[in-house]
DNA sequence: CAATATAGTTTTGAAACGCTACTATTTTAG
DNA sequence: CTAAAATAGTAGCGTTTCAAAACTATATTG
């Protein structure tokens, strides 16, 4: 039977994605929705997940389409290739400086302006709570996720200074902000 | 300068958007993300939005591909179409009872699972505030956005009966929750 | 050191999308 | 009342996107 609740959600879910899709929607311009997302990402990554093999499990695609999707972007001279010293079959790839520029363009700003106007409790709340939706959401596919270390069961704190308890290396205050694939739930 | 409001607002879009696709990319399976939505629109619109038009403007897409977006559904025998009454030029669509099945198995109902896991208030709050962000995105595009008739401002009811004050028609009590284009916030 | 796994690229084919042009109705205006 | 303009929908075409499979190169495992 189709209970109150039932409709209640399946109208939550719609919402997010009407406003998922309001992003990329409008105003797409110069970029297609997955280059957008691409450059996105690689403006959030850490350092461990700024690869081509990352934004394919970040963005739900296949390793040749991701690589595809970041060629073109190459190509254009929004992103620059570096090979990984960590690993050798490895490329890690950062945002060239017009990028971070053309980022301030990003359509889906549009959505974090109108979140910017709500009183920071209630963002706060609303962050929270849509972080859980994703964490069930990911416990219910038995796949993992993308999160900051900041929240990170990984991070090691000792007087001051961080690192990763998972790859051993250390970390800088400001990258405790950044996404990292390897992220798990405290 | 980057405040942090703003980075909370950026990630909590980011947020919405990994939701929003976690819908369409697991389990596509048999349909893709526009059939899915299309579906998922024929399932929740009222009559009088349930054209080949009104899901353009819903999907925010041009009519042509919306058009062949039902096609392909109406060839599968998920959609039916019926002439519509009102006007001659225009096609009224309806789920098929096969479709209503599927719909079951609609990927994006994993968001909706996990929404109603939520407490009752938390969802409502959720909700609400989605629903905000969505007019505030609404009005600084200048553009509409569907919503149901129990929240609309053309809902007229008197002595228990409803009506659209804007297309002067009766309305069944069932029909207040469908989805409107025509929508008017309060 | 051999076998296997992983990172990334390339090619290929199918499908999606949007644009333009077109038909058929309906609405508006003179 | 009729001509013009607007709207609903379809059809064809070219571009782009996407994913699958085959392939190279480096790492890891036993």
């Amino acid at each position: 039977m189709a209970t109150s609740t039932d409709r209640q959600s399946a109208e939550l879910a719609e919402l997010v994605v009407q406003l998922g899709r309001a992003a990329y929607t409008e105003a797409a311009g110069e970029f297609t929705a997955a280059q957008w997302a691409a450059l996105r990402y690689f403006s959030r990554a850490n350092r461990f997940s700024r690869t081509v093999s990352g934004f394919a499990e970040y963005h739900a695609t296949t390793r040749g389409t991701a690589s595809q999707t970041i060629r073109s972007l190459v190509e254009r001279g929004f992103l620059i290739r570096h090979r990984s010293e960590r690993d050798g079959r490895s490329v890690v790839l950062d945002l060239s400086p017009s990028a971070q520029r053309l980022l301030r363009r990003d359509p889906l700003n549009a959505v974090a302006r109108a979140a910017a106007r709500l009183s920071p409790a209630r963002r706060e709340q609303l962050s929270a709570d849509l972080r859980r939706l994703q964490v069930w959401l990911v416990e219910e596919r038995a796949v993992g996720h993308a999160g900051i270390c900041a929240r990170c069961g990984y991070l090691v704190e000792e007087g001051g200074d961080f690192s990763c308890g998972l790859m051993r290396e250390a970390l800088t205050a400001a990258e405790t902000t950044e996404l990292c694939l390897r992220y798990k739930p405290v």
